[in-house]
DNA sequence: TTGTATTTTTAGACAAGTCTAAAAAAATTA
DNA sequence: TAATTTTTTTAGACTTGTCTAAAAATACAA
């Protein structure tokens, strides 16, 4: 149906649209580690296959199809990183690289079958929903632990940072999806959060603190 | 590592090695469904990175490292069609495709626990070896119907034509992996066998019985 | 062994996707 | 508003993998 590169950029499109609904050539080029020349070129091609939205030098929107799309590859991405983790046991912090190449595989009663075979899950391992075959899927009403008051309580529900070392952090530290803690104490001098989490006090840094997020 | 086009270029070169060990250029573009002109260019490409050996118009076998890739290659592929068969409950003349593109998902790690995960299977659902982690795997020793004399009696092990109009028929007749026949006649007319397979006959073409292999 | 048919390779072109360098448009600053 | 900076697009080139048409090598047959 789709390239594997014209995949890759509607999916890098919908990511940003999330943020600004009006996503710039630089923006994407940056986002696919690729050059604006580049991605001009691409973003003539979807917007003749009618998948986006684009005026030169106006940035672009997808359209409805290109959204459908865009969230089909990441129902895929998110059920196979399930797979690797719940029925193959990698850890979180192994399982994105994996599932980049396999969220291409084009069939749809393939993916279908995976999601039953799975139990129809809701959230992917790292706390991001899971579109159903629909298309559907709650979005997360999550707050980084950083924008909480003190004495907040919440449950570990998602990360901002999906990167290997910010995990394989969260892992060591035992804040994992889930866990139940309490904001105990903001440090003025640099921000450091003081969390309590199985009655034990956690220091984490700022930086932590914003890409870690909280269902309240 | 290899290149979508080069893995499938060194798959069908193993395929057609079983048959006779220097391939033709003319067999691998039937083989591929391209033509001979592109087999060519690819030919100096494999043969440079030391996955071939070839010299103009003679023909190409496979390097110890090219067959260790293409085995592996073969060793996903019947892999995944062994999961979305037992796993994900496809029927055997569904899986293929899919497994053309799941073949190329390049983790040997993934590979090696997805195999894990289901038990280290030695048969793929056509009755096919899956090669270990190490690439090694039995060679079939298997007879076609059309070869074995009246009253042998054996197991359905496999076939030769991987055809979705094939296995349906196959499946249809009750001819799957692992049922008990006997070869109870051969009419001399047109070479169709009759079967006895559980107190019941059954007449199949000589065509079938050409692609239809039992274990003795 | 010489001529014909077949197979294989070469030559040249094309599409997809990428790049660098330069031009054009838009945004920012003075 | 005019000058400067930044962003985006265009121009032209390169790589991978494919194709058609023509040339070269090999195989087969008389
Ligand atoms: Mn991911
Ligand atoms: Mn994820
Ligand atoms: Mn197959
Ligand atoms: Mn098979």
């Amino acid at each position: 149906m789709h390239t594997l590169a014209e995949e890759n950029y509607l999916k890098a499109i919908y990511k940003l649209s999330l943020i600004a609904e009006n996503v710039s050539t630089n923006q994407i080029a940056a986002e696919l580690a690729t050059k604006a020349s580049s991605v001009t070129d691409m973003l003539r091609k979807l917007a003749d296959k009618l998948l986006i939205n684009y005026t030169r030098y106006q940035g672009v929107s997808l359209t409805q199809t290109g959204e459908k799309v865009a969230v089909n590859i990441i129902r895929r991405h998110r059920l196979w990183e399930y797979f690797l983790v719940e029925k193959l046991h990698f850890k979180w912090d192994e399982v994105h690289e994996m599932a980049e190449e396999m969220e291409h595989i084009s069939s749809n009663e393939l993916i279908d079958r995976l999601d039953e075979f799975m139990g129809f899950p809701t959230r992917d391992p790292h706390g991001d929903p899971i579109p159903d075959c629909n298309g559907n899927f709650k979005t997360n009403d999550l707050k980084a632990i950083s924008t909480v008051d003190v004495n907040t309580c919440g449950i570990i529900s998602g990360v901002r940072d999906h990167s290997s070392a910010f995990l394989q952090y969260l892992e060591k530290q035992g804040l994992t999806i889930g866990k139940k803690i309490t904001i105990k104490e903001i440090i003025t001098y640099d921000n450091t959060v003081v969390l309590q989490m199985n009655n034990k006090d956690l220091q984490i840094s700022r930086d932590v603190a914003n890409n870690l997020l909280i269902a309240l």
